[in-house]
DNA sequence: GACATTTCGGACAATCAGGTCCGTATTTTT
DNA sequence: AAAAATACGGACCTGATTGTCCGAAATGTC
């Protein structure tokens, strides 16, 4: 479904917008740790999501990276996933034809369209804010 | 969403299951070309789908791959993205945690469930049969 | 039996995704 | 000013996926 790539960015955003809320910055070393990641490829996948625009990064001693509250609220799991996958996954054929097109549609256009336009609004309707409230008190969890 | 080589498993079926209903049996360089897939990579896909069982092949002049409709009617879209890329696509996690495991969920878990199992049911209630028939008559297209 | 047609299967090549390493830039602390 | 901590970015490695090629095996036709 999410690249690899994609699934340490979601986990690293949920924990940093957790943090966030005690205006904490954290560091790629312990965002690693505790999302169980591989360190040098997270801290790839951070700058991607720097770059996007999606959260803050600073150098130096008691540097890191963050997310503050008010902002984690506004960020949806779609800018993520498209930040690092693009929107193929939820806007592109289920059977590979270049673009799907409901005008030409491939024989499972009908089918697939539905369950991808869920994935879509699902992932359009989660805020990374509302992800990091699940994380509390042990209801969740971001590795094992 | 599915790998480069199940969209042209699932290609290649709903074509195979659309002859099948004229008792016709398409070789791989019909099935290639009216797929718009490579030739040489298809016979590995299409191997494997024979070796699954989901359908027959025979070799010698006339030979090819076939699929009548009784057997494409019992043939789940599900089986054949199993048979080629696995089911982690409808049953792992979104966020990469080793198996999905509501006992101990990922913080997506409750929100990715819904539209995975939605994925899950539309892929086990599709049969190859039903799809060959949205292409005749040009409603639905295999290549563009 | 010879030949043509077709799938089968192994070896290989190219590209891409996942992942590591290490030096550089930036900032804080002393 | 020096040192330490941190993110940045490029080079590189590795394995998986995608794709090609070709000989072998099977089967139908003459
Ligand atoms: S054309 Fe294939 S999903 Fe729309
Ligand atoms: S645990 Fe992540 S989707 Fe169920």
């Amino acid at each position: 479904m999410f690249s690899r790539a994609c699934q340490y960015a979601i986990r690293a955003a949920v924990l940093i917008a957790l943090e966030g809320r005690n205006k904490r910055r954290m560091s790629l070393v312990e965002i690693a740790e505790r999302t169980g990641s591989p360190r040098a490829f997270t801290a790839k996948v951070l700058q991607q999501l720097a770059r996007a625009g999606i959260l803050e990064s600073t150098k130096g001693p008691n540097g890191g990276f963050d997310l503050p509250p008010a902002k984690a609220k506004k960020v949806k799991l779609s800018m993520v996933v498209k930040a690092i996958d693009g929107d193929q996954v939820y806007r592109g054929c289920g059977m590979g034809l270049p673009y799907c097109n409901p005008k030409k549609p491939c024989p499972l256009h009908d089918h697939f369209q539905e369950v991808r336009d869920e994935l879509r609004d699902m992932l359009e309707g989660t805020d990374l804010h509302t992800l990091s409230l699940g994380l509390e008190k042990g209801k969740a969890f971001l590795k094992r």
